[in-house]
DNA sequence: ACACTAACCTGCAAGC
DNA sequence: TGCTTGCAGGTTAGTG
């Protein structure tokens, strides 16, 4: 699922019922996720604060009176806002019980979300060696590092090292609205290009946080609803329907397993 | 250091 | 109807 705008929607949408609030307790109904949630957790957890709820990359990072909570959404996860009487579905993992009588549930089918304690996020192995958000990043940097890469440059920007947050669709969107082919290699493109393209995905995921973030199937933010960006994607998932500036049919090509589109006549 | 792959899971749609 | 196959938003551990 979730991508930057999807994680950033959800902090938007769980932020004013976590902060300021106290964890009652934490429900673990599967505690099988990426990493299985430790037993002793919920006893960590339990009459805590909630300080503040940030975002770095696609973790939410939930600040406590001690420690942090680092929370991911993996491929198909989800966080809700409900009623910790409202009966759970399969694959709802926990519920962090607040004081207000509002839960945080997580929805996550695929298990590849987590749910992890640390004392400081800033050195934890999962955060540490991530790159800058998209709006802290400069072209220099970018081109900078790129230098000496043969990689295509659609893997180089979705590398969490290189550039945080930025995954499959977004990538995509964002090379075309740069005009730049997915497979060029990453060191190869000028400086020029570079800035193209980071204006770009900044864009291209603003736009999409103002629409809620992409559903492609399953994504819902804490209120249930849909995100409603996948009704202007000019690339993603439109293989052979006409390109939205040239009518040339959108193409599809597999780099690294993910699917990739691009529109042969405006990318180069 | 770099670049690629296989793996972790379930669900759903398409094809036979 | 039912079985099989392929594919899906992410990330890591392992290989060469």
């Amino acid at each position: 699922m979730p991508e930057l705008p999807e994680v950033e929607t959800t902090r938007r949408g769980i932020s004013p019922y976590l902060i300021g609030h106290r964890i009652e307790r934490l429900v673990v109904r599967e505690p099988r996720l990426r990493w299985r949630i430790p037993a002793s957790l919920p006893r960590k957890l339990a009459r805590q604060t909630v300080r503040n709820v940030q975002r770095r990359a696609k973790y939410l990072i939930l600040e406590l009176d001690d420690g942090h909570l680092l929370c991911h959404l993996g491929m198909s996860g989800s966080l809700r806002i409900v009623e910790p009487a409202s009966p759970p579905r399969k694959h709802d993992h926990y519920d962090i019980v607040l004081d207000s009588g509002k839960a945080l549930r997580l929805h996550d089918p695929r298990r590849f979300g987590a749910l992890i304690w640390t004392a400081n996020p800033n050195t934890h192995a999962l955060i540490k060696n991530l790159g800058p958000e998209p709006w802290d990043a400069t072209a220099e940097y970018l081109h900078q590092r790129a230098r000496g890469h043969k990689q295509s440059i659609k893997n180089f920007i979705t590398d969490s090292r290189t550039l945080a947050g930025v995954g499959n669709i977004y990538a995509v969107e964002a090379l075309f609205k740069a005009g730049i082919h997915p497979k060029r290699p990453a060191g190869r493109l000028s400086l020029e290009r570079y800035q193209a393209l980071l204006k770009a995905v900044v864009k291209v995921l603003e736009r999409s946080i103002k629409m809620g973030g992409t559903t492609l199937r399953d994504f819902v933010s804490a209120d249930g609803e849909p995100g409603y960006f996948r009704q202007v994607l000019s690339v993603y998932e439109r293989e052979g329907e006409p390109c939205r500036r040239c009518q040339t049919p959108i193409r599809r090509v597999v780099l690294t397993a993910r699917s990739t589109y691009f529109c042969p006549h405006c990318q180069h």
